[in-house]
DNA sequence: GATAAGAATGAGATCCAGTCTGAAATAATG
DNA sequence: CATTATTTCAGACTGGATCTCATTCTTATC
């Protein structure tokens, strides 16, 4: 199992994760794939692109609408936020997660070695990302046997938290 | 792994699941709890606890006002439903469960033997439950390294069902 | 670089699952 | 059956998400 920080909105600039092994980084392969479905490139859906290419983990509609407006970026309304991120999640660059929370989520698609699922203090509503290989594996064993044709799986464990626990 | 048919309000009466071998029914279990924490007997909350208590797998608060208006048991209130619904869920007789989908649903907490776990269609919105033991194994064992107080937990496999996919 | 066609966006109305409130009904107890 | 606290109901309200449509921006074409 390996872990990083607990979900914050990440500052504008460089990624903080190590693409270096890449060949496109998610926005470059995320504006490719708009340019391929034919469409234009307007501000609002760039600024999401860019906001949601530098995420760790997983954001609300209102966390990423807030890091817009004052995160130095240009404000986008309510309807642009929703609206972009359906279209990202129809082209399966985005996708959202059901933390159990009152408000869905939204993360960009990973490619593998990004992947991860979640743990969620029921105390305090922090959301930590982890990764664990032998749960991946019996997944896809287990996606085989099952009466669906699996796309994509997500993983919760709820509990408490280090300092809620204490 | 092993499955049942795909999420549908049963009908009153009997419940389908085998109970033969428990000491004591979930329906049976409920109403002692619910005395022991003190609680009056209404009629609301008795209707919801048979209604849930014959489920297979998960209802949304809509479902069950609607099963609970058609099925021919007394009629209740959406603000009972809500209310009885959170006092089962405080005394752990009752999980949410989120699957993605807008509205939360909630399903009686299962002993060991009939712990589950979800299949969501994409396209049509079906949810079936399964079972896997080597999943839940992997999840054990997960559980201990992580730096959470584990106290439950969600898988939720996304795709088309066999109608969808053909 | 002007122009036209259509895509993208914003502001605000609207929807609806879920919550809250206050009054009326019901259950437990003596 | 009277008392008292709990339970329930109807309906107002909240807030996240969606929809509408007028306006603005992109891009293709000239």
């Amino acid at each position: 199992m390996s872990q990083t920080a607990p979900t914050r909105v990440q500052a504008r600039g460089k990624p903080h994760h190590d693409t270096s092994h890449s060949v496109e980084t998610w926005v470059e392969h995320a504006e490719t794939t708009l340019a391929a479905a034919g469409r234009k490139r307007g501000g609002a859906r760039r600024a999401l692109v860019e906001l949601l290419g530098n995420q760790q983990c997983a954001l609300t509609a209102q966390e990423i609408e807030d890091a817009l407006r004052h995160g130095g970026t240009r404000r986008v309304s309510r309807a642009s936020v929703y609206r972009v991120l359906d279209e990202l999640e129809q082209l399966r660059l985005v996708q959202r997660v059901g933390i159990g929370q009152r408000m869905v989520r939204y993360e960009r698609v990973s490619n593998h070695a990004e992947h991860h699922h979640h743990l969620v203090c029921d105390e305090c509503g922090t959301v930590i990302p982890f990764t664990d290989p032998a749960l991946e594996r019996a997944i896809q064993t287990l996606s085989r046997r099952v009466p669906l044709t699996v796309s994509d799986h997500e993983i919760v464990l709820h509990g408490a938290c280090q300092d809620c626990a204490a």
